[in-house]
DNA sequence: CTCTGTGGTTCATTATTATCACCATCGGTT
DNA sequence: AACCGATGGTGATAATAATGAACCACAGAG
């Protein structure tokens, strides 16, 4: 985090679904950096076309750049419109709100999102980053992902999101063996309140996690049932998606795979 | 461009749809930077998210950051499904290749593509880079952008794309007066053989240009019925785009469009 | 009219960055 | 095998670019 570059880009984490336009002094204040530094970095970012600023106001915005970027990565390795198929999927069969994500860096960034129908629902916003350590989605990642990469995750401070959430390491790290004894994760109310969310890894071509796809249910709603049938569709779309982008689940995880739908019989 | 974070984006403009994937030496010799520090640059985009090493292979493509970053610029701000919609329809109607450009940063950026169904067509590429001098949707765009925009484009060394392409500025500058009077932009053959683009430019709320959208026809195709009706057509998209995003054309751009459709009538 | 916020600018100091040389590895040739 | 020319990647030092405090100008509120 040191570099320049490292600073400047880690200024567009700050913008958001719900904040997409933000001021010189505000992300200022966010990254901690000088006024003169991020106006700088502003100006270079707005000249590369990653960010513009909206026409007289003084307000900076994701420029077109971006646009450009994601279709070129888009036409040339489709993923979101894979991704985005599966959890339409999901949440036309569970009924409750699916979503997915791919890991951006070191951070698990929501790429797709298809909410249920359903008056109650669990909502999201597009392009929101999901915390490691107390997303279903984290979890799921994280327990197939390089141990220094945990490592590296777990020495950071872990942020109480919920009165449940995990912060111990320890405890984590035995969450992950757990999960990856089974395969799936679940967050019973540990990122948000009344949010229970359940979530399987997708893996690349390498056998690597990257990223997970989840369904997120109103806590007081999840049941047995729904937990098992969720579980099901989660691991039949990880396997349509890993079939369609060439992607390759380590025995490990299907070995788990294996034993739910044994068990279930 | 001396900034070192104006050098890490500017390699981020070398991975196009026919080259997703650079090797570090390759991006080295292209950006005219050290192996050395280009390397470095690379390593803090990927922690960033911008770029991502496929797996075990040695080369950088385009990371899920820009995925994430431009879903949230486009849930916040919604422009490339606007200007689809308006390509589609012109594609559909003329029945030649449209296609849609912003502008990101100094550059034009192509963030939509709409093929005819013909068996000879023009076909592009998306997210490529349009030359200002060359296109109809470069010069569109240059004959409404602000003065010292236009002079730092045309200070530049302007390459010739083909054996008509307009390299001296002052030239340049008077085909830009023209096309202030007549609304539109022509380039024929002047970016690529046998390639006739037409070319209208979009404004944003401000009256400032913000992108072009442009018909490219096969250059032998082009007859002046063919002409009439594409500028029609474009004019019509134009203001249905506009309309839609809150765009404001400058009344010079307003009056051109109202002679060219009473010359018609 | 002050007060506090904003976006933006300047410039001496300092810390980051660029550069060179280097190493390890790979694939094709001789 | 030995060689060649690529490749990706690394470290130390010289050179450069980034930093941050103080500074404007402006706008809205009290």
């Amino acid at each position: 985090m040191s570099t320049t570059v490292a600073k400047a880009l880690s200024l567009l984490n700050f913008f958001s679904e719900v904040e997409p336009e933000l001021g010189l002094s505000e992300l200022a204040r966010r990254s901690g950096l000088d006024k003169a530094t991020v106006h700088r970095m502003l100006v270079t970012m707005c000249d590369q076309g990653l960010l513009e600023q909206r026409g007289n106001a003084r307000l900076y915005r994701l420029g077109a750049g971006v646009l450009r970027l994601a279709r070129i990565r888009e036409t040339a390795f489709p993923m979101t419109s894979v991704y985005q198929n599966s959890i339409d999927v999901l949440s036309s069969t569970i009924g409750e709100t699916a979503h997915a994500s791919l890991i951006s860096g070191r951070i698990l960034a929501t790429i797709g999102i298809s909410e249920s129908n359903r008056g109650s629902r669990v909502s999201l916003v597009a392009g929101e980053i999901l915390p490691m350590h107390s997303t279903a989605s984290g979890l799921a990642f994280l327990a197939y992902a390089k141990p220094d990469f945990v490592e590296r995750v777990l020495s950071e401070p872990l942020k109480g999101k919920t009165a449940r959430t995990l912060t111990d390491p320890n405890v984590i790290r035995a969450r992950l063996q757990e999960i990856r004894l089974t395969g799936y994760a679940e967050a019973d109310q540990t990122n948000e309140d009344d949010v229970y969310g359940i979530a399987v890894p997708v893996f690349d071509a390498d056998g690597a996690p990257g990223g997970a796809i989840a369904v997120a249910t109103p806590a007081h709603r999840m049941t047995n049932d729904l937990r098992t049938k969720t579980i099901a569709a989660l691991f039949r779309e990880v396997e349509a998606v890993s079939s369609q982008m060439g992607g390759h689940p380590p025995s490990e995880f299907l070995q788990a795979v294996t034993r739910f739908t044994q068990s279930r019989a």
